[in-house]
RNA sequence: CGCGGGGUGGUGGAAUGGUACCAUGCGAGGCCCAUAACCUCGAGGUCCAGGUUCGAAUCCUGGCCCCGCAACCA
C-alpha cells in the first residue's frame, strides 16, 4: 500500500456560504492530490461538510426553513465552488449522511465506550435563554450576556466525557517523534507547548433537548453527540470504516489532513485521542495553513471586505485565483488578498511572464515552421537547467512548499526569457532552429510542472504546443 | 498577567555565524520574436537599544510592535 495517497480537507461548517479561506484549503489539497496522481499514486481525495450543531439549527429556524433544506442549499454552494475551482476530489462526505457517516460515528463511539474511555459527568454552566446556549465566563460582560443583557442561569447538565487526559503522553510522543508530523514546525511547537499545560477530559455530548440536530448517542436517547466525534470521524467514515470496507483497508491512515490553524488543536489532540481510544491508526501528516485577510483586515460583513471566490472566478477564471492563493499567500502563514495585488500578479506573472513566453515561442515556431517533437530532447545547458528545476519543484512539493515550487517554476520562465535574448532566434542562423526547439521543449516542461497548480492552463499550453495554435493565455488587465 | 510564533528594500518571500538573495513595484538604457511584452543597469532593506564574536538578519539580554492560543468557541 505504499503507492496510495489519502488527502483530506477539513469539512466546511454549513452555517454560511463558502469563504475564500476554504478555497485556499481546497486548492492546496488539490495540488497535493494532482501531484501525487501524476506520480502514479493511487490518490483518494476527500472533502465535505460538517452540518450538525445548534448554531445551524438555530440559523435555519431564524430563516424559517427546515434545517435539512437549509444545509442542502449551503452544501450546494460548496459543491459549486469545488467544481468552479477545478478541484479533483473523488469524494464528498456529509455528516448528515445517515448511510455513510453515521454508522462509523456510532461504531467509534462504541469502541471508545468499550475501552472505558467515556463516562458521565455533571457539568455546571451559564445558560443564556436568549442565546439558547451555554456561555463561558469570559463571554459574560459584567455578569450578563452581552447580546441579550440577561443574567444567565446556572444550569447543571450531565454529559458524556472522553478521557482525553489518558492519552496525553501518547499523543505528545507521536507528535514530538514526527510519527504524526505537524507542518510547519512552528505549529508543532505550538501544540506541544499547549500540551505541556496538561490535557483535561472533554465533554462529547449534549442533552438532546439543547442540541437536537446531531447524531444520537447509542443507547441514550437523552444525549446527542457533540461536534468532536461526529465531525472528525468523517475522515474514516468516508472510507466505510464501519464495515471495515475496502477503501478503509486501502487508504487509511491518511497521508495528509489539510486544515486551518484555527482547528489545529482539534486535529492534533482530540482527533488523535479519539483514534487511539478506538484503536485506529493515526494520520501521518497534518498540514496547517494560515488565514487570508482582505485589504490587510480580517474579513467581516460589517467592514464589507469579504472576498467572494465566485466573483474572481467569474471575472478571471479558476487558475488565476489558484495561482494567486498559492504564489502570493505564504504557504503556511497568513496572507492578504487585495484586488490590486491580485491584478498585479495576474499581469506580471501570468500575462507578461508565462503567457508572453508561450506566445513568443509559438510565434517563432510558426515563423520557421518548427514542430514540437516529444522524442527529441535538448542537451547541454538547457537539459541541465530543466533537470534542476524539475528536481527542485519535486522536492518543494514533497515538503508542501507550494509557494517555493512556483518560484522555482518562474525562475525557469525568467531564465528562458534571458536565454532567448541571448540567442536571438528571430534572426536566421545556425542556432535558430535549435533554440526554437528548446523554447518549445521548455514550454512543454512548463505544462508538466504547472499541472498540479493550474490544470486548465497546463492543458492549454500543451494544446498550443502540439497544435501550434497561438492564443492569448491570459488577457492583460 | 501567562504560553507560543513572528518583525528582512513600498509589497510578498530566501539566506549552515562569513560579500544580504529572488520576484514584483519604481527610475534609466537596450531590443524588436512576443500580450505596451522581453533583456540590461540603477535607487531602495535586516523593528529599536545593548551584548557575545575577527565577523550577527542569524546567538544572548532588554524594549516596542504584530499574530495565535488560554479547551466545550466549527
Amino acid at each position: 500500500m505504499k503507492n496510495k495517497f489519502y488527502v483530506t480537507t477539513s469539512i466546511a461548517y454549513t452555517n454560511a456560504s463558502p469563504h475564500i479561506g476554504f478555497a485556499l484549503e481546497l486548492i492546496q489539497a488539490d495540488v497535493m492530490a494532482r501531484y501525487n496522481r501524476s506520480r502514479g499514486k493511487d490518490v483518494y481525495f476527500l472533502t465535505g461538510t460538517d452540518e450538525h450543531g445548534q448554531k445551524i439549527a438555530k440559523k435555519a429556524k431564524e430563516e424559517g426553513v427546515e434545517v435539512e433544506n437549509f444545509v442542502d442549499d449551503i452544501v450546494c454552494d460548496f459543491q459549486h465552488l469545488i467544481r468552479e475551482l477545478n478541484i479533483s476530489n473523488n469524494d464528498f462526505i456529509r455528516t448528515t449522511d445517515k448511510e455513510r457517516h453515521w454508522p462509523t460515528v456510532v461504531e467509534i463511539w462504541k469502541k471508545m465506550e468499550e475501552k472505558g474511555d467515556l463516562y458521565k459527568k455533571k457539568y455546571t454552566g451559564y445558560y443564556c435563554v436568549g442565546c439558547e446556549s451555554f456561555l463561558t465566563e469570559k463571554d459574560l460582560v459584567d455578569g450578563v450576556c452581552p447580546n441579550h443583557e440577561l443574567e444567565p442561569e446556572e444550569i447543571e447538565e450531565e454529559n458524556y466525557f472522553f478521557k482525553l487526559s489518558k492519552y496525553e503522553d501518547e499523543i505528545k510522543k507521536l507528535i514530538s517523534e514526527d510519527r504524526l508530523k505537524i507542518i510547519p514546525t512552528e505549529r508543532k511547537k505550538e501544540i506541544l507547548s499547549f500540551m505541556d499545560g496538561g490535557l483535561s477530559d472533554i465533554s462529547v455530548s449534549r442533552s438532546a433537548d439543547k442540541l437536537e440536530w446531531g447524531i444520537p448517542v447509542p443507547g441514550d436517547d437523552n444525549q446527542v453527540m457533540y461536534v468532536w466525534i461526529d465531525a472528525l470521524s468523517n475522515y474514516v467514515s468516508a472510507l466505510d470504516y464501519a464495515n471495515q470496507g475496502e477503501d478503509y483497508e486501502k487508504y487509511w491512515p491518511a497521508d495528509v489532513h489539510c486544515i486551518g490553524k484555527d482547528i489545529l488543536r482539534f486535529h492534533s489532540v482530540i482527533w488523535i485521542g479519539i483514534l487511539l481510544s478506538a484503536g485506529i491508526d493515526v494520520p501521518k501528516n497534518i498540514f496547517v495553513h494560515g488565514f487570508i485577510t482582505s485589504e490587510g483586515k480580517k474579513m467581516s460583513k460589517s467592514l464589507g471586505n469579504i472576498v467572494d471566490p465566485f466573483d474572481i472566478i467569474n471575472d478571471f477564471g479558476a487558475d488565476p485565483l489558484r495561482y494567486y492563493l498559492l504564489a502570493e499567500i505564504p504557504t503556511t502563514g497568513d496572507g492578504d488578498f487585495t484586488k490590486k495585488k491580485f491584478v498585479d500578479r495576474y499581469n506580471s506573472d501570468l500575462a507578461d511572464g508565462l503567457g508572453n513566453l508561450l506566445s513568443r515561442t509559438i510565434g517563432l515556431a510558426e515563423k520557421i515552421d518548427a514542430k514540437f517533437d516529444p522524442e527529441r530532447s535538448p542537451g547541454g545547458e538547457i537539459k541541465q537547467k530543466i533537470a534542476k528545476v524539475k528536481k527542485n519543484v519535486e522536492e518543494d512539493l514533497e515538503s508542501f512548499n507550494f509557494k517555493r515550487a512556483l518560484e522555482t517554476i518562474w525562475d525557469l520562465i525568467h531564465y528562458t526569457d534571458r536565454y532567448i535574448e541571448e540567442k536571438k532566434p528571430w534572426k536566421e542562423g545556425w542556432e535558430q532552429e535549435k533554440t526554437i526547439f528548446e523554447m518549445l521543449y521548455i514550454c512543454y516542461t512548463l505544462h508538466e510542472l504547472l499541472y498540479p497548480f493550474m490544470p486548465e492552463t497546463s492543458e492549454k499550453i500543451k494544446h498550443q504546443i502540439i497544435s501550434r495554435e497561438r492564443k492569448i493565455l491570459f488577457d492583460k488587465r
